[in-house]
RNA sequence: GCCGGGGUAGCUCAGUGGUAGAGCGCAGCCCUGAAAAGGCUGGCGUAGACAGUUCGAUUCUGUCCCCCGGCA
């Protein structure tokens, strides 16, 4: 408790892809004595690079840049892993007297350590895999009955053809014997309250800017040798993995390999994806109750930022 | 110049004698263990222009304009 008082306060930014937080970011980390932990689950995996936006080395060796990196396409990854592992960094930067700044454009990672995830017992992953094999041979008419028939609290809240979320509700339901909401109702665990104080900034832009900067920074990534980078993962057998973990372009990167379109069509429809993936990202955020800053110039933002978290006291933003 | 096909939503096009749809785009939204994923919702547009037939034309007829293909 005590220690919490000299300074436990904990500096999260959100928000869409390509409007600049990562360099707003490193700036307040260098003035703040910071660390950054990233919130993006596509910078997670090392083997992609160039279609990631992913945080240059030269800027990870100013900051210390945690959960870039760290794990493989091959291995598996989701929510309830980040925010283990998220804590972790949180609690150890708090303890060696710094600052954790949060940073990254998946909306529900943060959200989730903000709120916290409700506690389900561990289950063997082969088990899992094995009931979500079953769950997908099955016809989605069947699965959403059987769903009202276990859940009918989720049946209401899940659209019938949200495959994924029947699946997962089906999922959870038969490994643990108990439904989805029933878990769900249990009380949240590992708030990231609990760790410290978190102060919540969303970046944007004005949308004509941000979908500028997006096409003007696709282009970028191809000139920077993108296909290259598909190609070669591509020999070394990821194709799979890219498909299954979509991160945007990869896929499409591959599509264009096999001759499904030329350089032109494929430029564009990267760029499409990632305006209507930042419109998606838009949306998110703006049910979050993070303080939105428009940027208008970087550096200005950054010192708002700066001038915000310094008076922050633990109330509100 | 002649012959044929066509001009309908931002784009590609469907269809109907009673003033129009579908995909894509675009916009809005949902989301708690695969999230850069997954799902939902939204279409009045001078129907190329003018004239005619008709109770009524985007739909039929004529003229003109424009586009595409073929022949000269």
């Amino acid at each position: 408790m005590e220690e919490h008082k000299v300074s436990s306060k904990i500096l999260l930014i959100g928000g869409p892809t390509g409007v600049g937080k990562s360099h707003i970011a490193l700036d307040v980390a260098l003035r703040i004595n910071g660390e950054i932990i990233s919130a993006d689950s596509m910078q997670f995996y090392r083997e992609i690079n160039i279609g990631t936006d992913k945080v240059p080395v030269h800027m990870r060796e100013k900051v210390a840049h945690h959960l870039i990196d760290h794990i493989s396409l091959k291995d598996s990854f989701d929510v309830h892993s980040f925010v283990n592992e998220a804590l972790l960094h949180v609690r150890k930067i708090l303890q060696a007297g710094k600052v954790p700044l949060i940073v990254g454009g998946s909306g529900l990672y943060l959200r989730i350590l903000m709120k916290g995830i409700f506690p389900m017992p561990e289950v063997e992953a082969g088990k899992q895999a094995e009931v979500r094999r079953y769950l997908g041979e099955q016809g989605l008419c069947g699965l959403y009955s059987l769903l009202k028939k276990t859940d009918p609290e989720a049946a209401g809240r899940i659209h019938e053809k949200d495959r994924k979320r029947i699946t997962r509700a089906l999922e959870v339901y038969i490994l643990t014997g108990k439904n989805i909401s029933f878990w769900q109702r249990q009380k949240s665990e590992n708030p990231l309250a609990k760790t410290g104080k978190p102060v919540y900034f969303i970046l944007t832009r004005n949308k004509e800017v941000m979908y500028n900067r997006i096409n003007r920074r696709v282009d970028y990534m191809f000139d920077s040798g993108w296909i290259d980078e598909v190609e070669k993962l591509k020999e070394e057998g990821y194709a799979d993995m890219l498909v299954y973990k979509a991160p945007i372009g990869y896929a499409e990167i591959l599509d264009f390999l096999a001759g499904r379109y030329n350089l032109e069509e494929l430029k564009e429809i990267v760029k499409k994806k990632t305006r209507r993936f930042a419109k998606k990202q838009l949306t998110w955020f703006r049910k979050e109750d993070g303080k939105w800053i428009e940027i208008e110039n970087e550096q200005e933002t950054a010192d708002m930022i700066m001038r915000e978290f310094m008076k922050f006291d633990g109330e509100g933003v």
